[in-house]
RNA sequence: GGCGCCAUGGUCUAACGGUUAGGACACGUCUCUUUCAAGGACGCGGCAGGGGUUCAACUCCCCUUGGCGCUACCA
């Protein structure tokens, strides 16, 4: 099998977003699939909408997937430097080399002329694109000006007949007429490269076999193929998976919500989770099976099923296949994570106990089969947590069975009988909690329900008896005399 | 507007000329059950439209329609 180098090229514009990383893990897989090395180059060419702490959230998304890279900023590699900021010096020497050919020129006109020239041409109608009005300039005009200082940028000298083709492994041929390709910019005045160009230098010279990158990319691509052709280099194969959509159908972005691929960490998404769904964002394994561990993905990741069109990111599902993997998930681990989110909402201390931390393992332990994401510990479990709890009385549920006329012998019933017992175990409270509806000549549900509010202030929520017991006997006595306090107290009308 | 890509249920996807068009999420009903989840069972719902090609089209070709993307000294 081939070993392909592949890189993933983010830009520090802005935080490591949903569509990044799912190319980032098409490119890790299909490096381990083959046994070939995942290359990070950081694309700092716009230094005008750099991010501060982009590139932080980029490691760490990586970090987090357990995706390392071969060869990047950090671990160095035999292609490096990793950060276009730092290989201006290559980029000057091609576009050089390209403008001597005759196959680049400089342009010394100012955004206002380009600006206007676009705003006539749509106009009238006409496709826009430069002018080429600097490439009349005589050599002597050309070598004045840059002698002058005149501000100036390289523009590649797109042949004006006949057409590009390049394959996309996903798609097959597509063919694009040279004549409707603009002149583009590949070095900007301030000296660096675009996109355009930096991406086709280092590509080449990092020996890239497989460009990957999302479907926004298919129009630029004849561009590159060119630049290709005139500096005498191969090009590398082109894979562009396909874009990820939003619910209303168009590119995932800000205004969606929830794009920052940290932010599902932040939510308690579990790694594998979204390793497993990110893979099938765009790629199917063509079988039926759908949950997937990361060592299954690389086995079976491939070109071949990369689907060729636009991809809704169903965050349902997304929950649904976290939840999947947060009951499959050790207890303890499950717990560990949990803790953030309790110490941040203070239910419990920063720093536990050896009990505390029992305590809310066993918590965890009931509540942990039915978590969509982490962060709904918070929600799930505070009852265990507050020494009272709110009773909410007038909900619907609550309502109904805390206001039947038994419940008040009930609840001082159980809590007499309870504050006897010895034993505060899941048998023990079911014999008790039993024993006293039979006294009461009461059934099942009109004893359960209303002893769950009593103790929980909940209408759901695991077992009863698992839950008191967990609970412990003093709370579970304290908050049957407090409920009976309030119900007396007149909260039941 | 120009150029390009794409088109199976609400969403993700299987089918690679011959299937009662399969699976998953979501949704609904039932079941299990002390409630909620989870689980189990069942169900709702799809080949965008029109032409060809073929003995036979979801599958191949063309057109239409629709969706999306690109159209910067941003990536």
């Amino acid at each position: 099998m081939e070993k392909v180098r592949v890189r993933f090229a983010p830009s520090p514009t802005g935080f490591a977003h949903i569509g990044n990383m799912r190319n980032s893990v098409f490119d890790w897989l299909l490096a381990k699939h083959t046994g070939g090395t995942f290359i990070l180059r950081i694309e700092d060419t716009d230094r005008a909408r750099y991010v501060p702490g982009a590139l932080e959230e980029i490691f760490e998304a990586l970090d987090w997937l357990e995706t390392p890279y071969n060869e990047g900023p950090v671990t160095g590699g035999p292609h490096g430097p990793y950060f276009q900021s730092e290989r201006l010096d290559l980029y000057d020497k091609y576009a050089k080399q390209l403008v001597e050919q005759g196959d680049a020129y400089y342009c010394f006109c100012t955004s206002e002329r380009l600006a206007e020239m676009r705003k006539d041409q749509e106009a009238r109608k006409q496709p826009t694109g430069y002018d080429r009005a600097c490439l009349q300039l005589s050599p002597a005009e050309t070598a004045a000006k840059l002698q002058e200082g005149v501000p100036a940028v390289i523009r590649f000298k797109v042949p004006r007949e006949g057409s590009t083709t390049f394959s996309d492994l996903v798609r097959g041929d597509i063919t694009f007429e040279n004549r409707l390709l603009d002149d583009f910019v590949i070095i900007k005045s301030d000296g660096y490269p675009t996109y355009h160009f930096a991406s086709v230098v280092d590509d080449h010279l990092m020996e890239i076999t497989h460009v990957l990158r999302s479907e926004e990319w298919i129009s630029s691509t004849p561009k590159h193929v060119l630049m290709y052709n005139a500096l005498g280099w191969d090009a590398p194969k082109f894979v562009h998976p396909p874009l990820i959509l939003g619910p209303d159908k168009s590119k995932l972005s800000k205004r969606h919500g929830a794009v920052r691929f940290l932010d599902y960490k932040e939510r308690g998404f579990l790694p594998e989770a979204m390793m497993n769904f990110v893979a099938l964002l765009g790629w199917s394994p063509g079988e039926e099976q759908e949950l997937f561990t990361t060592q299954e993905l690389i086995d079976k990741f491939n070109i071949e099923g990369i689907v060729n069109h636009p991809v809704v990111f169903d965050i349902q599902k997304l929950e649904w296949m976290n939840g999947v993997y947060i009951r499959a998930a050790d207890l303890g681990r499950i717990t560990e994570l949990c803790l953030p989110y309790l110490q941040e909402a203070g239910l419990i201390p920063k720093d536990l106990t050896s009990d505390e931390l029992d305590y809310t393992r066993a918590v965890i332990s009931l509540e942990k089969d039915r978590m969509k994401v982490l962060s709904d510990v918070v929600h799930i479990t505070d009852f265990f947590f507050r020494t009272e709890v709110d009773l909410e009385y007038e909900e619907k549920g609550m309502k109904k069975w805390l206001s039947k006329p038994h419940v008040p012998d009930l609840l001082r019933k159980l809590a007499a009988h309870l504050t006897e017992i010895s034993e505060f175990t899941i048998e023990s409270l079911e014999e008790s909690v039993r024993k006293v509806g039979e006294e009461l000549e009461l059934s099942g549900g009109h004893v359960i329900h209303p002893v769950r509010m009593a103790v929980t202030g909940r209408t759901v929520g695991p077992g009863l008896f698992e839950t008191m017991a967990v609970l412990g006997k003093d709370r579970v006595i304290s908050r049957l005399y407090h409920t009976l306090d309030l119900l007396k107290a007149g909260q039941a009308d």
